[in-house]
DNA sequence: CGGATCGTTGACAGGTATCAATGCTGGTGG
DNA sequence: CCACCAGCATTGATACCTGTCAACGATCCG
């Protein structure tokens, strides 16, 4: 839990201009003197599998940019059971609850090793009251937010538990990047995603890959779509 | 479907100043000046139970204030199957992904005779353009609509049937203005809301009617806390 | 070599979907 | 005014699915 090593840390200007995913950030429409606004310095770090990156109800003061992995968003009820609300990849923004001054609603997990941007929640404020550059991108990311909720609620919680198995792995299989290969979480985050126990997660997968539907070797996984059978 | 009664329409300021529930609404910080920049009216419009206020896809052109009343958004799938996947009530917001263009997520069907204001995209976008008064009464918003996906995910999709419903009532009840009654949904909708069948949904209310944990006439309802009993 | 963690599988009880029938209510037209 | 109908709520019977409890294998690591 202590590893979350720093790569570096800036002001903005210097390193933001020539981010290799500058066009997938929050700071794509930035100018110049924007980044001359940054009075706090952003951060650029590292998480392990199974590291968190802020806790529920915390006190806020950053939002984070996920510069490659994959994190967890958990939400935990007072009785002791919790749920996954969300997935994040690369692009997508964490904390951005920090915004209006509230605290965090979720606990953010590392999945896999993840590398993040953690940007001081003043530096943002600082650029709203100046200038109007970040709000559309500040709206195209809360409305992900609620299109993501819609896709679950719609699509993740309904159904018995083979289809909602089979809509996070076509879900997880069509944001990878590499050859159609992605990260399978394991059984009990399946469960905690799609509201089953991990008991059951676990039989569907094994018969999911006994029908040839999904290949996996420990977290890398594959689909084959037409062996998909639901019957 | 054809009954929405226009009640006026005006420009901004001389209404919107006055307006009873301003310190609920998306208007509560803008300046006199701000008002001064609507182009287009806003008009006030009137839903009866069952009637569509907008629908998924729809061309995107306005954003919808709920003066009072009940709203369900619901997200239909290609299959045929849908979910009701958020509740509005006064204050709140309905369309707001209309703000970066994209088209609406969900349709959006009054439960109850409802109240809106229907305010064009482009008055929003010439004040954003223009200053940031809108901007913390936006991101409260999008707040909102985290929250509130991570409420639904994390309590009203988890559980057995009888928990659901009864978070869904506890839900129901905390926000009821009127001396602890309120809407009590089609067994229906009830389903849609919980993923669970119509069937399941009204013996899981039969039961706690003749538990004494609630009690309604019609759609008016009220609930006993202290006789909740989820053995 | 243990020990811990995770995934798999089995048995069984309990919960839910499904199919079906019946009552209830409000509205419509004769 | 009443008969009828459509829509909604309720209830029953049954099959299926999932949660629960339990055992066991695999893998990793100290």
């Amino acid at each position: 839990m202590k590893s979350e090593a720093i790569h570096q840390a800036w002001n903005g200007a210097e390193k933001c201009q020539l981010c290799p995913i500058r066009d997938l950030v929050l700071f794509a429409d930035l100018k110049q003197e924007d980044f001359n606004l940054f009075h706090l310095p952003i951060k650029e770090l590292e998480f392990k599998a199974g590291e968190t990156i802020y806790k529920q109800n915390d006190t806020i003061s950053f939002v984070y940019t996920i510069r490659s992995g994959l994190v967890k968003l958990v939400h935990y009820l007072p009785n002791g059971n919790y749920r996954i609300t969300r997935l994040l990849r690369q692009g997508d923004l964490a904390g951005i609850e920090a915004l209006n001054g509230a605290s965090y609603l979720q606990q953010a997990i590392a999945m896999k090793n993840t590398s993040i941007c953690r940007i001081p929640v003043q530096n943002i404020d600082q650029i709203n009251s100046h200038s109007t550059h970040l709000y559309s991108q500040l709206t195209a990311r809360w409305q992900k937010v609620q299109s993501d909720a819609d896709i679950w609620l719609s699509q993740l919680t309904m159904g018995n538990s083979k289809h909602r198995v089979a809509s996070l792995l076509l879900y997880l299989a069509s944001n990878s990047h590499s050859e159609g290969s992605f990260f399978l979480p394991c059984r009990e985050d399946i469960g905690a995603l799609l509201a089953i126990t991990t008991e059951t997660a676990s039989r569907v997968i094994a018969e999911f890959n006994r029908t040839g539907f999904l290949e996996n070797h420990k977290h890398s996984a594959k689909i084959n779509p037409s062996k998909l059978n639901l019957a």
